[in-house]
DNA sequence: GATGAATATAACTTCACGTTATGAAAATAG
DNA sequence: CTATTTTCATAACGTGAAGTTATATTCATC
């Protein structure tokens, strides 16, 4: 025989409340409305649920097995609406995030790190790629939110792109690299010094070459490339490699002490670091909150940035 | 936010059946009855439960969670189902029963252990007491079926007696007792030993009284008394003490030889032992059952006993 | 027996849920 | 790539469960 599990709940009400009155306040209703549905139960099933002419109320056998698996249904029904609540207002969730590898790594996921404190229920699942590849995740919905350095003009249509950083490069040494203490080292310096290049595919791996182009550098040895950002600092840190890397990454590490930029214009691409999304996608709150929590903690890390080179421009 | 525990129901079957069409059939629904019922669930929540185009059918992660819940409610309501369906055949539930303790202990105690293998789910729930307390039981409820010896003609107006057996006694002693060996024993014989009394305020006494009486026996001793069945049962098997005890005891423990009846009639009293029950009480299926279970099984005690006594005849 | 609190009943309205019929869309096959 | 099939969504409608307020009953208690 099948019942209603609405009635397991107002069952398990009454008799957990110890009446109608009671049971009927705790579900939010009315008492007749509660006194009625539990007439027609106990009429369905062909016996009482309660001792009947008692009172106070006392249920019997049948009641009490039956307000067991009442309470089993409201909890459900709390967890159920629990999750629901959390969902919504994007305290639980999945976001599915994506973007260039050295930056997700130096930056993106020390700041995830960080936001974990304020969403411990929010799921991130983070992947790496480039601009083409990001561009067509989002187009597909394998993604919800890209971080990708990008020209404003060449934001795709159906696209919106929300900038956090300029979309600085600096070429990176270790710290008491003999480099790092010329204030203006000139291109025989750096000439003598092997390169750790970035995967030939990435903007960062155009970045270099851009760079190098500029200060007039023809020909460069790599000693390294391929690795992601914690090979990459291991080989700058363990050699007198160079490299170039977002601003924002070193800045990220300079209280480890282990890698600084050097101070020298590699002419910036006008790329902005920002947060792309398909215009047309349906985000879910803890996606909304996540991409809001992130471009706050950008804004201050921005701040921050400009604070620091005003200080050192003061030394 | 409230959730309908029933929505959580049909979210699982879709999930678990993998699409909409298995899931409504599962539920024995239409399969539009569902379609639409999950949408507005979707619009509720206002997030949607599965992937939205995809097909097969996909359940994002609020889907699954919710899901999962909706396990939960459906393990309940099948246990709820269940329990039901248990009670309404009598597999299931609480039958209390009283009457008069040595009878209660000696006949009816090991059928009710004989009939647990055939209701399993059955609670018995036994108390003692002689005719006018049970009867006083019966009248507020607080027991089902009571258990006793009746004159037919002194049933209270209000109540049914379904005579189950003779009430017939006998004067009854060790196995091996002196007097066991006598083909008929006189009053003499019998009046050197001293007797087991049953407690003062029980029919058996006054059977006892009356049996001695009617025997011709003018005093007695009595040796111990009070005691329910095993302590008598222990005073008699240890002692050559005599005592009264309904027939059917002593039958039912004629097979350990411990105890045995003389052959000697003491008159019977016009009592039949039987089933007395309030006429206006709503019985449950299971004491239902179990009444016409113990009728049974007395059906074939008598059987039995009237093939036992044919056959000491013949010897 | 009177009083007060708790439960049951009555009368009515609303809306969720069931149905069948049919349209739209995605996957599969040719 | 088009056709077919399967699966899901929508439409339209009837029924009944469950909500409401007002009021009657019933049970415990003083």
């Amino acid at each position: 025989m099948k019942i209603d599990p609405r009635h397991l709940e107002i069952l398990a009400a009454i008799v957990d409340r110890g009446g109608l009155t009671e049971g009927a306040e705790a579900l939010g209703k009315s008492q007749p409305s509660v006194s009625r549905t539990l007439s027609q139960l106990e009429a369905r099933i062909g016996a009482p649920l309660f001792q009947p002419g008692r009172r106070p109320l006392q249920a019997t056998e049948l009641g009490l097995a039956l307000a067991e698996q009442g309470r089993a249904v409201l909890k459900a029904d709390r967890v159920a609406s629990d999750i629901v609540d959390r969902f919504r207002t994007g305290h639980a969730g999945l976001v599915r995030v994506g973007g260039t590898p050295i930056f997700m790594d130096g930056v993106i996921a020390p700041i995830i790190a960080f936001l974990q404190k304020t969403l411990p229920g929010v799921r991130v699942d983070q992947s790496y790629g480039y601009a083409a590849d990001m561009i067509d995740k989002l187009r597909n919905g394998l993604i919800d939110i890209a971080i990708l350095p990008l020209q404003a003009n060449a934001v795709p249509a159906g696209f919106s792109f929300q900038p956090i950083l300029p979309g600085l490069n600096v070429i990176a040494c270790r710290h008491g690299h003999p480099l790092s203490r010329r204030r203006m080292p000139t291109l025989a310096d750096i000439a003598q010094y092997p390169w750790i290049a970035p995967p030939a595919d990435s903007p960062l791996y155009r970045d270099l070459r851009r760079a190098l182009e500029r200060i007039g550098a023809q020909d460069f040895r790599i000693s390294f490339s391929g690795g992601s950002l914690s090979s990459v600092i291991s080989v700058l840190t363990g050699s007198d490699s160079l490299t170039v890397l977002p601003y924002s990454v070193v800045f990220m590490m300079k209280d480890e002490e282990k890698v600084t930029a050097l101070s020298l214009e590699i002419g910036h691409p006008d790329r902005q670091l920002g947060l792309l999304t398909a215009d047309g996608a349906e985000h879910t709150p803890a996606v909304r909150r996540f991409r809001s929590l992130i471009a706050a903690q950008f804004d201050a890390l921005s701040r921050r940035i400009v604070q620091h080179q005003k200080d050192q421009h003061w030394r």
